[in-house]
DNA sequence: ATCCTACAATGGACGAAGTCCAAGTCAAGT
DNA sequence: ACTTGACTTGGACTTCGTCCATTGTAGGAT
């Protein structure tokens, strides 16, 4: 991971701890935090990091691409550092556990010409529910 | 949409005139507005509608399965009346525009079990991206 | 037609998530 | 080690939405 550190230094980012920091946290796979979850692992770290630089520092991440911006529920956006392996995500119903998931096929073949309204189509976004193993306990 | 109305008070709804507004103003197709946009238009008709009102009458509309809550960008929840057909949505990236769309195949065959994680998988939710006509030019 | 009452509407306070900004701090090039 | 422009800070502010005590009313009962 401080390859990704080393790769936004070679883009001009000042390397800070406030930085790392967040970095640091993203760090893993099916990584799906809110920003307060980020603000608040981040701050067992280094204490004095403001709620406004892990926002900042979040939105930076994900115009540079490095991370991506899910909003599952209907509440707060969720930051996934996994954005070199493209996804798409699986979601808990009844308690929130999200998971990334690698669909065969590709959906953007299935929108025929007739149903694209003129539109240049170029992204597609798949969000599966139902209800995880804990949860079906 | 009377037809709605009719429905809804078999199903033991009381006939407000507030209620009777919002189910107006989210006639018609491809209508997806937000809560404050319900508002402001059924404001035309009856002055006096509080927003809370509306907020109550859509989350009532919703549970009844009248209506269907779309999060599209990552602001304010929009309320789409087509809940009886199943579709899915395409979005301009721009201008925020959107459209119902009918895409054929079914992306749920498109999940390996080996990418399911233990889950009971009931539902998906599909959300095409791109440019429409008019910000193309 | 009028009365009753449980259900609905009101509006203002509250809360969560996120943005903005002026002032202070610091990474890193010289 | 100096300098400077980029970064951080914290608090005020905005937006979207919920909650609740009070007031109003739809529609069944009389």
């Amino acid at each position: 991971m401080s390859d990704l550190l080393e790769r936004l230094r070679t883009r001009g980012w000042r390397l800070t701890a406030q930085r790392r920091v967040v970095a640091e946290v993203l760090e893993g796979d099916h990584v799906h935090l809110t920003a307060d979850e980020v603000h608040a692992r981040a701050a067992q770290r280094l204490p004095e990091i403001s709620r406004a630089t892990v926002y900042n520092t979040l939105g930076e991440l994900v115009n540079l691409g490095e991370v991506i911006e899910v909003s599952t529920d209907h509440r707060a956006k969720r930051y996934d550092p996994n954005a070199h392996r493209p996804h798409h995500h699986l979601l808990c119903a009844r308690c929130g556990a999200i998971r990334d998931v690698h669909p065969v096929g590709n959906p953007l073949a299935d929108l025929p010409e007739s149903e694209r309204f003129g539109f240049s189509v170029s992204e597609v976004e798949l969000t599966y529910r139902g209800i995880c193993p804990d949860c079906t306990v």
